[in-house]
DNA sequence: TGTTAGCACTCGGTGAGTTTGAGTGCTAAT
DNA sequence: ATTAGCACTCAAACTCACCGAGTGCTAACA
């Protein structure tokens, strides 16, 4: 059996009208509902086809059809195929006042949720690559230093280092340099053990001041601070079908737990542009059997990147949806690049 | 009609059996619950009685009854009068590991929710009152300048300020000198229009790049970026009077939001020290009628404290909660003073 | 006078039986 | 190849009787 076109036109319409209502769509339902001028009895045998194929089920016997998790995945791919070209936009306007990093993320996460109506995550950037761009001492008071990092794009991070014994302020300044000179445009992955040592070995007298000071800035920049924010995630109470309290309970609480579905968002390693999207049981996570799942990924310059999300119904506005996140993509690229 | 002895002590079974069951409670149970040896028409009578002083009530006619609002706040009443002494030990444990305070208070809030079974909240302290200890500005790049600053307490800031002109290194010193003898110790109310009038003033020559960073200061500072960190959102899920999907999503939605809890949290001025309930329709808050909550204040020294909250249903375990809130202020306390 | 036993009454919850209606599959006619 | 018609299925909604926990009241008791 194959899948004619008449075939396809049907499934999508059931699609559509199981996306907007939520119930099992019948085939009187679609003989009135498409353009095909066919009656509900053709119908059923389309769709018995269809379900023949796996394409739709029956929840129960006479009920109407729902599509399954391979169906939506046609209709995905489809969409994705028509859509490639056209473009309509819808309005995400992200508003740039802060130059926080973390602010303008949680502003395009609350954006996409108010956009969409489904619950949004998205990760910070990755900074592994960033070279140190410089690194300053300074005494705080006589018990502390404050370690101040800069790296390249202009993050900054510091840290502040309880010292055992107070240093004067030529001491401090040597330090300066010595660091310096000895760790700028290094990459983060390139301050290692060995360097480390070799710095040591370097600074005749104040080893055990260095010592102090190196393990504070590697602690520092070890701490991979990758965050995932989220919002919207009430949203999920507007969809019957997961409003149920098992079910949305586990899912709240995958979304305040976020560990598992941020890595859920960067396993996808190949894939690392464009658009991804999980349907169901085709997602590896528990928590999300009953949803769909569409990410993405944002870039802000080479090798720099980090992810966007959206976690929904089943019945998703797919179409809608990567329309929202290829506009939001494009428009952090735009702000992030600055 | 008075509140006898007695009375008090069916009243405090009637409550406590509710809290454990969550059913409304029959004079056959309290009956056999307590040690009053009385028969269960006599706790009918005593019943009937503690109605009518509105302490509790019956959901319908033929149902057992369920303490109100009143009951509870008696009951509350009672329990912090009596336990002011007695003070036995919950763990609360806070792994101090990491210095930094957004990390530390996060994990409060989850130790708070995972011991309790409530959802938990908690706000960064609010600074208002810091003196600034010092303050750095430090060249990056021939377009950045990167100002530190850093205030009473080890709390540091910074900001990256754009400027417009390159200066060169000794230009940079004597900002530094200016800035730190005009703005050392000051208050953050005090570093107002004046002062920063006269700054420019006496920076000869230098008017245009003092304001530029005078202004980046300023609104680093003023960014009052009290946050509200929850956990334990989906507790609430385990409470089948708050598990409609009504209740929960207005109150999950609160809890997405923090900004209205966060406010009433503020909001009971005077109640500065000690801790604070809110039984049902006593919050002024839509989302948590049909919860409680109980707030308490921690304090990092003199004029600078935070928030922490709980929420959970009526039938909270204010006995718990309290010794909870308790326990973990001391050991905040003890952390932040350090 | 306070306590208790007994009894009639109330009402939410449960479960069995019934009805309804949307939807199917099959067959025969077009 | 399409359609009309019909018998069949089954979840959901509704009805109804019954159970039992719990009450209020009254009368008896210490």
């Amino acid at each position: 059996m194959d899948l004619s076109d008449r075939k396809l036109k049907i499934l999508q319409a059931i699609i559509r009208n199981y996306l907007e209502t939520g119930e099992p769509v019948g085939s009187r339902t679609i003989s009135k509902f498409t353009d095909l001028n066919l009656s509900s009895a053709t119908i059923r045998n389309e769709m018995s086809d269809l379900e023949e194929l796996g394409l739709i089920v029956q929840p129960h016997t006479s009920a109407g059809r729902i599509p399954s998790d391979r169906g939506y995945r046609l209709y995905v791919d489809m969409l994705m195929r028509e859509k490639q070209e056209e473009m309509e936009q819808l309005q995400v306007e992200l508003n740039a006042k802060s130059q926080k990093l973390d602010t303008i993320l949680k502003e395009a996460a609350k954006l996409l949720a108010n956009n969409t109506n489904y619950a949004s995550l998205i990760t910070t950037p990755q900074y592994r690559t960033r070279r140190l761009k410089f690194l300053q001492i300074t005494q705080v008071d006589p018990e502390n230093l404050l370690a101040i990092i800069v790296l390249e794009g202009n993050i900054v991070k510091n840290k502040m280092v309880a010292i055992s014994t107070p240093v004067d302020a030529d001491v401090v300044l040597r330090l300066n340099l010595l660091l310096n000179s000895s760790l700028q445009g290094l990459d983060l992955k390139e301050i290692n053990l060995g360097i480390i040592q070799k710095i040591k070995a370097d600074s005749s007298g104040y080893g055990l001041l260095v010592g102090e000071i190196l393990d504070a800035v590697a602690e520092t920049l070890g701490e991979e601070e990758m965050q995932t924010y989220t919002s919207g995630a009430t949203n999920i109470f507007k969809y019957p079908e997961l409003n149920d309290s098992e079910k949305a309970s586990h899912l709240l609480y995958a979304l305040e737990e976020k560990k598992q579905l941020t890595e859920l968002m960067y396993s996808e390693g190949d894939n690392e542009r464009g658009i991804q999207v999980y349907i169901g049981n085709e997602s590896p996570l528990e928590a999300t059997k009953d949803c769909s799942m569409v990410t993405a990924t944002y870039h802000l310059e080479d090798g720099v990147y980090g992810k966007i999300g959206i976690i929904g119904p089943r019945r998703m506005d797919y179409e809608k949806v990567v329309q929202a996140l290829q506009n939001l993509m494009q428009e952090l690229d735009e702000i992030l690049k600055k």
